[in-house]
DNA sequence: GACCAGGCACATC
DNA sequence: GATGTGCATGGT
């Protein structure tokens, strides 16, 4: 018997087809994209992404170089380019950690960073002061194929509409809902994660378009479990 | 013109 | 430890 989590996205995957997430033609690149991105609409990160490449970011210096790169680029400058992504000031001093961190911890390069454990990554990660569990996890699993879950707000607002967990669950109890009935798989985890962002955003937004939602069917009696605000 | 979008740190109670 | 607030932009 399949567990709820598994045929939730076997249903999305039959409906929508592979997401091939993380839109980013680096590890680097994700991890960046997944700080610049807290709190904000993908299409601003999308811009400030372009800057940074369009300053020199990018596949030519592949990892060692490119946290190196953003590092040499100063807090002013960093600030400049990434402005489109919002809360400019905020992230470039995030980034700017993460790549002081990444070069003193590892030498710059996300392979020493990725070489161990999906748990110890995310705590490693952790550690790092502007990275929150959701980019974490995103960080550890997009950029370094680890066996982690992100549990963003679609995904909890999904289970809760199902009553399959409480509104008030807090980020862990939503990660370990989807990783105790998935099988332990990061490529799953990846499309799993990105597929329930796509229904979240499709069909979540109001009672009539959830009726067009592929979990239509596995809704409990009596439609979507509401709550106001959210 | 308000509200939101793929959060987090920090202050305050 | 729960709750509130600042960060700041572009799209709807």
């Amino acid at each position: 018997m399949s567990s709820t989590a598994t045929r939730a996205v076997e249903t999305l995957l039959a409906a929508f087809g592979p997401q091939r997430w993380w839109p980013a033609e680096t590890p680097f690149e994700v991890c960046v994209g997944a700080i610049l991105t807290q709190n904000t609409a993908w299409t601003n990160v999308e811009k400030a992404v372009a800057n940074l490449k369009k300053a020199g970011m990018g596949d030519g210096r592949r990892e060692t170089g490119e946290a190196q790169f953003v590092a040499g680029l100063g807090v002013e400058r960093l600030e400049e380019l990434i402005r489109p992504a919002g809360t400019f000031r905020v992230k470039a001093k995030r980034l700017m950690r993460f790549c002081r961190w990444l070069i003193e911890e590892h030498g710059g390069s996300l392979d020493g960073l990725f070489g161990r454990s999906a748990e110890s990554v995310r705590e490693a990660l952790l550690e790092v002061p502007g990275i929150g569990p959701e980019t974490a996890d995103a960080i550890a699993l997009y950029a370094g194929g680890k066996e982690t879950f992100v549990a963003d707000a679609y995904t909890h607002r999904i289970l809760a509409r199902h009553g399959w967990l409480d509104w008030e669950s807090g980020y862990d109890e939503v990660r370990g809902w989807w990783m105790d009935g998935l099988e332990k798989d990061a490529a799953l985890y990846n499309e799993a994660h990105a597929l329930l962002v796509k229904a979240g955003k499709e069909f979540c937004k109001a009672k009539a378009a959830c009726d067009a939602c592929p979990l239509k069917p596995m809704l409990p009696e009596g439609g979507p479990r509401e709550r106001e605000r959210w």
